[in-house]
DNA sequence: CGTAACTTTGAACATCCTCAATGTGAGTGG
DNA sequence: CCACTCACATTGAGGATGTTCAAAGTTACG
């Protein structure tokens, strides 16, 4: 779970294949090249420790398998998950040189580490270091304005519901099954990315639960029912 | 208010300086220039739709003067306010040919509008064009990032005082008073940014009032008084 | 098996939403 | 200038929803 017992920190990870300009798009290739590598592939396993907040920020990050949450940690102690990231979603700073939040692997992970070189340094062809940086940003904005739409909703089972969709939405676009849809974080991390408690969280899906729309295979799979309702829970769920 | 009575569309506005490459920047500057213009300063009235969500994307803009609201109508009818904008902010499409969200005029406005081809073509320097894109991207990821974690506060009051501080913040970002804060939207607008009511919204304004926390001198004018408690407003407030 | 972390459920209380009524201020026409 | 109107803001009451604190159930793993 998120920030709790945090078992691993990053220097744990494997460093496995480099990354050059021309394969900025990460997954899969790896041509032979003269230049220095844009970064490394890493490997590391659930609950490791990405970065902190306020780190100096001396990479980006992108997915190429697992899930990674990001969270801030408020003056008052509680913590905001600000989003969790699928394969290929990117992470990490952009315009900054400390980190504006902490990342962590939720489940193993594999990410590509981009050095910050990469996008500071004249060695890199300007397409490739607009082009990723451009995707990074992209790829942070939509992050940030669906986890607001889904805060946006009256009640938590409306919210709780708009997230199994989008659990849903992001395994059919890896590839992954998108109907027993696997959950891979716990009540609290869920409970704090949609700004509620992680009890509230467990009796919404009791409810959704025992009104049919889905069917809790384990805590941690569910199957959707019943999509169009599962869209638009009303208010007097 | 937005939505309610759009009473002008954008074909009421005032055309008028044109932008050229080299002052993408955007305030103030209007060198003589040969080639096209990137785009225009336009003034429209308060109420103004500026554009519909769906609506092909014929143009970015960027707020000079004034603040608009965006908002995206969902399919059970309620609305949802994605952000309000001020002088700076960017707004409109960046990788979409249609609109992602609508857009309004909640005061008298005056904007940059960016003609589409500016950065479709390849008669614009790589540099103004990539340069804007850049700015417009994180100008919204900025904006959506904020406000999910204005939205992640547990009660209406603490999110109400986030508020409160953002519009604060961003008034003397403009050079504007900070301290009597300038409140230029309804207390519709604000319930459906913050994800609650205008009956809560108000009640929260009233608590806050009375606790002497901030002290309402018209409804869309506030001085904030007690800026430590406003910044940690407590769950039993 | 036994522990530890996570999940679920219960009960009491706080907060919030809904519906309804009243208050307020700007703009309009007599 | 004075009703009158209209949109917006505020307040009240009752019911729904959510939080808190506490306890019991579940699962994975040593």
């Amino acid at each position: 779970m998120l920030t709790m017992h945090t078992k691993f920190s990053i220097n744990a990870a494997v460093r496995a294949t480099e990354i050059y300009p021309d394969s900025f798009s990460g997954v899969g290739d790896q041509p032979e090249r003269h230049s220095r590598p844009l970064g490394h592939i890493e490997t590391m396993p659930a609950g490791c420790n990405i970065y902190m907040q306020d780190d100096p920020a001396l990479s980006l990050f992108r997915v190429i398998d697992g899930t990674v949450g990001t969270f801030l940690v408020m003056e008052n102690g509680s913590r905001r998950v600000t989003g969790f990231l699928y394969e290929s979603d990117y992470f990490g700073p952009i315009f900054s040189d400390r980190h504006r939040f902490s990342a962590e692997a939720i489940t193993d992970c594999t990410v590509v580490r981009y050095n910050r070189q990469m996008w500071t340094s004249r060695d890199v062809p300007d397409f490739a270091q607009s082009q990723i940086i451009l995707e990074a940003l992209r790829s942070e904005r939509k992050t940030a304005e669906e986890h607001a739409l889904l805060l946006g909703g009256l009640t938590t089972c409306a919210k709780l519901a708009g997230f199994l969709l989008h659990l849903s939405r992001r395994a059919a676009q890896r590839g992954e099954t998108e109907n027993p849809v696997a959950i891979p974080m716990t009540r609290y991390d869920i409970a704090d990315f949609l700004g509620t408690t992680p009890e509230s969280v467990s009796r919404c899906f009791t409810k959704l639960n025992r009104s049919g729309v889905i069917r809790m295979d384990t805590p941690d799979s569910v199957t959707l029912i019943d999509w169009r309702r599962l869209s638009n829970i009303p208010r007097g769920f």
